[in-house]
DNA sequence: ATTAGGTTCCGCCATA
DNA sequence: TCTATGGCGGAACCTA
């Protein structure tokens, strides 16, 4: 079984703290059996003041980060508070030993403190972006996007982005459908598109040009099997290829190119994972000139290939059916 | 494994 | 002046 530690200390945030709480903490063995092992590391003295005032106990200390598989770092109430060389050794050695390692908002800070993220890419909160830059350049910063992978390291945005990274790791562990069902759960999406461009200072009031964006995603999903492309998009749309670029990084947080491979990748997960149809008949339902092209694409953004991934997260048709109607 | 020919991304500048 | 669009071209990346 899968040890998570998610590591707290004083000001802790009480939001960022219960995300992994509710995800990797709550009991979900009618899900997979074994759930997570989930363990409260306090990296301080205890009981832990939060932000809000009240008292979190634990009976976890630091040496519990030696045996996670997975150590969460949420959101410290005051970033620029350097947390503790032995907090900051046990990352670097979970690090070193490949666990992965996650910051969830501001907990960038901490992992940039500890070292870790020197020369990787990463994100935190958007408020926040400017302020990790200054203490700590040779980071590669993108404050465009919900969460960052770098190889073992997680980096996610603004406190809500945390459930996202989050429930990208249910679905590294267990795949999308069981990630599906905990997104459901916390009636979550368990894919919300694009990035934190949407959510950065922009009032939230009707916008014609989101909507017309919101449509045309809701075209190009549909149409993912026809193999289509960047160009096709920007037909329908009625915009120039380079408008309808900007027009995507502005209210999806990422360049229309991107979002295609996305999907398809998604669509092709999610036909591997739930259906019977041959690798070749995916590839072509997800839009992929060839089985070579998919492949390519799963061993580039997943690190497998799609056959091993359907052996990994085929779902048994038995026991997945009964219980909650969705 | 290599490669030639696409496609996509994005900084930069001109224009509306 | 400010903002959105159109267009160019090089780099990076994909595809066959």
């Amino acid at each position: 079984m899968s040890t998570v530690a998610a590591v707290i200390d004083q000001g802790a945030l009480t939001f960022d703290l219960a995300i992994p709480c509710e995800v990797f903490g709550l009991d979900r063995s009618d899900i997979v059996d074994p759930w997570y092992e989930f363990r409260l590391v306090a990296a301080g003295e205890t009981p832990v003041r939060t932000q809000t005032g009240f008292l979190l106990d634990t009976e976890f200390g630091l040496e519990e980060l030696a045996r996670a598989d997975t150590v969460i770092v949420p959101g410290w109430a005051d970033p620029d508070q350097p947390p503790s060389d032995a907090l900051c050794a046990e990352l670097r050695d979970a690090c070193a030993r490949g666990a992965r390692v996650v910051s969830l908002c501001t907990g960038a800070f901490v992992l940039a403190a500890a070292g870790i993220l020197a020369g990787r890419r990463a994100t935190t909160h958007w408020m926040y972006v400017d302020r990790l830059a200054a203490r700590f350049p040779g980071i590669d910063l993108d404050p465009r996007p919900l969460y960052v992978v770098d190889e073992n390291v997680y980096t996610s945005a603004g406190t809500a982005a945390g459930i996202d990274l989050c429930l990208h790791l249910v679905a590294l562990d267990h795949g999308t459908e069981v990630a599906a069902t905990v997104a459901r759960r916390l009636v979550m999406p368990l894919h919300r598109d694009g990035g934190q461009a949407q959510y950065v200072d922009r009032p939230i009031a009707p916008d014609s040009a989101a909507d017309q964006l919101e449509s045309l995603l809701r075209w190009g999903r549909e149409r993912l099997g026809d193999g289509i492309g960047v160009a096709a998009l920007a037909r329908r749309a009625s915009l120039h290829p380079r408008t309808l670029h900007r027009h995507f990084l502005r209210y999806v947080g990422v360049p229309p190119g991107e979002w295609l491979a996305s999907e398809r990748l998604r669509l092709a997960q999610r036909l591997l994972e739930q259906t019977d149809r041959s690798i070749a008949s995916v590839a072509q339902r997800a839009g992929y000139a060839s089985t070579a092209t998919m492949r390519a694409q799963f061993s580039a953004r997943l690190g497998t290939s799609p056959a091993s991934y359907r052996r990994t997260f085929r779902a048994r048709p038995a026991s997945a059916a009964r219980g909650v109607a969705q």
